[in-house]
DNA sequence: TAGGCCATCTGGTCCT
DNA sequence: AGGACCAGATGGCCTA
């Protein structure tokens, strides 16, 4: 503890005003730090507030991410980690099944000379569900896009929601023949 | 009742 | 300096 700085007066202060000085200081010192209290406080709840928004951002985010991925029975709500992972698998099919339709596709007519004539529902009946063996499955993963799931992540997908699956045409099994 | 999911609070770190 | 982002802690709610 730091002595008492000599006060520069000398002997003209009344008995007693040290310590006078040093319960007026202690009191100051309280209400600066009182002070200091409320502001790191109100810091606080100001960062609480902003955080609380910052999620319920995600969230809605989170939100319009399920409302555009297709589940069944269509009111299933998806865990936030199911919805992560079932996009990612989604996005997959979605450009698996594009890569595919593209290089099933007859060039265009502009190559041939003639127009060729659409090949509609071709495939239509045939929707993708993990009930297809060489269909990609949906259920959730963290592997890479060539192989987008695994059986153990199965385990995290909401598999009765992605049976019966609606709207994803179901990816050609290697080495099918174009028609 | 245990386990999963979620919202919120909190302190630390990074960025502007 | 203040805000954004992150991860850990905690408590509530729900379901098997």
């Amino acid at each position: 503890m730091p002595a008492e700085p000599a006060s520069s007066g000398g002997g003209a202060e009344p008995p007693g005003a040290p310590r006078e000085r040093r319960r007026r200081r202690g009191r100051a010192r309280a209400r600066t730090e009182a002070l200091l209290h409320t502001l790191k406080r109100s810091r606080r709840v100001k960062a609480n507030d902003r955080e609380r928004n910052r999620m319920h951002h995600l969230n809605a985010a989170l939100d319009e991410l399920r409302s555009v991925l297709p589940t069944f029975p269509d009111d299933t709500k998806l865990t936030k980690i199911e919805t992560l992972r079932f996009a990612y698998n989604y996005i997959w099919a979605l450009s698996e099944t594009l890569r595919l339709a593209e290089q099933c596709l007859p060039p265009p007519p502009a190559f041939r000379g003639a127009a060729a004539p659409p090949s509609p529902g071709s495939d239509a009946g045939s929707w993708l569900s993990s009930a297809s063996p060489s269909a990609p499955s949906l259920c959730a993963s963290a592997s890479g896009p060539s192989s987008p799931a695994t059986s153990e992540d199965c385990a995290y997908a909401p598999a009765d929601s992605l049976r019966g699956f609606r709207g994803l045409p179901a990816a050609a099994p290697p080495g099918a023949p174009c028609r």
